[in-house]
DNA sequence: AGCAAGTGGGAATGCGCTTTCCAACTAATC
DNA sequence: GATTAGTTGGAAAGCGCATTCCCACTTGCT
């Protein structure tokens, strides 16, 4: 019934497991090849698969990536994971998917599940949280990591690193320059836009999203104008909805049109929905911008303005990065660059 | 350097590997409260991870379910992803994900793996192809499922059923009445729609794109329709932009306005985003029908008409049934449903 | 007091594979 | 033809853990 295994096949075809085992699953040695042939038959014959559980076992190398995520069915994520996939096929492994809710605490539980199935490699894609309250979390996720790493593991974090945890072995965080960017969106969007801003953000403490918003206000600040208003919401579709809904209420009777920076594209498009429903319209009655240049958006009407991110590089490159054991000062291959894309839903009314 | 073991742990705490095996990976017997106390204190000064790999070596069960989708990027595709995520978590699993080009020959090669890994289970999420080319593949397929299964391997499949692969303890299919759906969607289409009609479908051959096209057909039919053409195109946002510029140029010259069905949302938004490059909008100038219902397109407009599925559910329960060791004969615990959904896209001109 | 039943801990075996280390051979060199 | 180097297959020792026995012991009963 359970699967057959290398001796049932050296047996078979005659040989010791160690001959077996060096035809069948590569290594340096190879033996002559009339034994070889004969090894592949009694394989076949058997149905013969390598438990890959008693390889790493032998061998202390699992061939598993552990890839954490906010939401999978989050496109910024789901973009991101596709990166991962395809940098892990490449590498020759499999990835192992977590999902969280978003927290340090269920971080934290991902990457031990990871570090006791001895993952090769663990990529971290979602946002740090600076909140206090998560501060003893992000404690215990540091600690987990940093055994995790000491015990030879490998870690990539997309965006900014863990908090707390120094510089380990083995661990490499891909900068993401969200500030940068929306620095520059702010600069482009202040040189068009007359009246006055508003960013909505995730929660307070997300750092993503206060990456974005402080580079957002600094490019503002360097284009004279005042520090805006920013409102936190849910860093998400559902989110922006309900900011939506309280900014249509200050649009009616505000006469000037303002700009909104929204902290992603999916913030932005629950903001459009939100407006709709009060009737107004973008970028009639304001203008809006987001963050990311999600793909499946684009066919979105109005046309987002947004920062062009190469979600799937990005997931490319932590896993590759993590997995390269390179000496850890060595700069990364190319460092990821954004673009600010200006469409219809930032033009002048 | 390494990790530390059970038997570090054990020494430390001055017990034998079996004791603190016991107390640390629950067990059936449970060692005095004293001994236990020390053993956790060891393991905790120690930093001990259990190893999962010897685990499931020791005792056969790796605790993974392997994943196997057409593109992790694709919002049908994740929304299942996230619901296969919830299952397993609910089941003490982990995720092992797994994107393929969408090709029997691709699954074959991730089934092959996941069995290699010992998986508890696989769930095949993407759509079966009864293409001529595949059938090798889908024997290929069919084979190694059938070994897998053999050998006490779970399988679950949303939709159709793998081709070639009887009926095997362990194996299981969800169906998804994608059919009867689109029958119901043709037929709440004809009440109203006067016009002709066109199908913009996948490739032939693929399972789910085919139960589409000819429950719509058969809705049509049952309406006392004539049968409409049929466009074969990508299954995909792309595929549907490439028919949309097709259908553009026809309905320049045609005086009525057809009614389009395309084969998912993402298709119909691609048919959308084409038509509008060449002056043309939904509804007015074409109706148009989508299937899926995927979350982040509901704030798309023309708010598309379409069939909603419960594709986080479908994900969990395929999973779950997969999981599930009841007798094959019994009936899944509740059946998938899905209903017609009539927007603003399909409305009279 | 004497026995059975029960309890708590340890020794040993095995899960399926890789990988030294060895022994036996073959081929090459003087 | 003897010595050395080079090859090739096998024996055996783990990799880290679960688990089956087994033994020593305590308890409850007659």
């Amino acid at each position: 019934m359970a699967a057959s295994t290398l001796a049932e096949v050296a047996k078979l075809a005659g040989v010791s497991p160690a001959t077996a085992s060096r035809v069948l699953n590569g290594s340096a040695r190879t033996p002559g090849a009339g034994i070889a042939e004969r090894v592949r038959q009694a394989a076949e014959s058997l149905g013969y698969v390598a438990n890959a559980q008693a390889q790493a076992l032998a061998k202390s190398s699992t061939g598993l990536i552990g890839l954490i995520v906010h939401d999978i069915a989050d496109p910024y994520f789901s973009a991101l994971a596709q990166g991962v996939q395809v940098a892990a096929r490449q590498e020759r492994r499999m990835v192992l998917l977590a999902t969280t809710d978003g927290t340090p605490a269920g971080e934290k539980e991902a990457a031990a599940a990871f570090a006791a199935r001895r993952a090769d490699a663990i990529v971290i894609a979602g946002s740090r949280s600076t909140r206090a309250e998560d501060s003893a979390a992000n404690g215990e996720l540091a600690a987990e990591l940093e055994r995790y790493c000491r015990n030879g593991g490998r870690l990539g974090v997309v965006g900014q690193g863990i908090i707390g945890l120094p510089e380990t072995a083995g661990y490499r965080t891909l900068p993401v320059p969200n500030e940068d960017l929306a620095c520059g969106l702010a600069a482009e969007l202040a040189a068009t836009h007359e009246g006055p801003f508003v960013i909505v953000a995730g929660p307070d403490g997300l750092a993503t999203s206060d990456e974005r918003v402080r580079g957002f206000q600094r490019g503002l600040a360097e284009a004279g104008r005042e520090s805006t208003e920013v409102l936190h919401t849910a860093f998400s579709r559902n989110g922006g909805f309900d900011a939506g809904t309280q900014l249509a209420g200050r649009l009616a009777d505000r006469a000037t049109r303002p700009c909104i920076f929204a902290g992603n594209d999916v913030m932005a498009i629950g903001i459009v929905a939100a407006l709709r429903e009060h009737g107004l319209s973008v970028p009639e009655d304001a203008a809006l911008a987001g963050f990311d240049d999600i793909e499946w958006l684009r066919d979105f009407r109005p046309e987002l303005s947004t920062v062009g991110l190469p979600l799937e590089e990005i997931g490319r490159q932590v896993t590759l990065g993590a997995l390269a054991d390179r000496p850890a000062e060595e700069p990364a291959a190319t460092d990821i660059t954004g673009t600010v894309r200006l469409r219809r839903s930032t033009e002048g009314a």
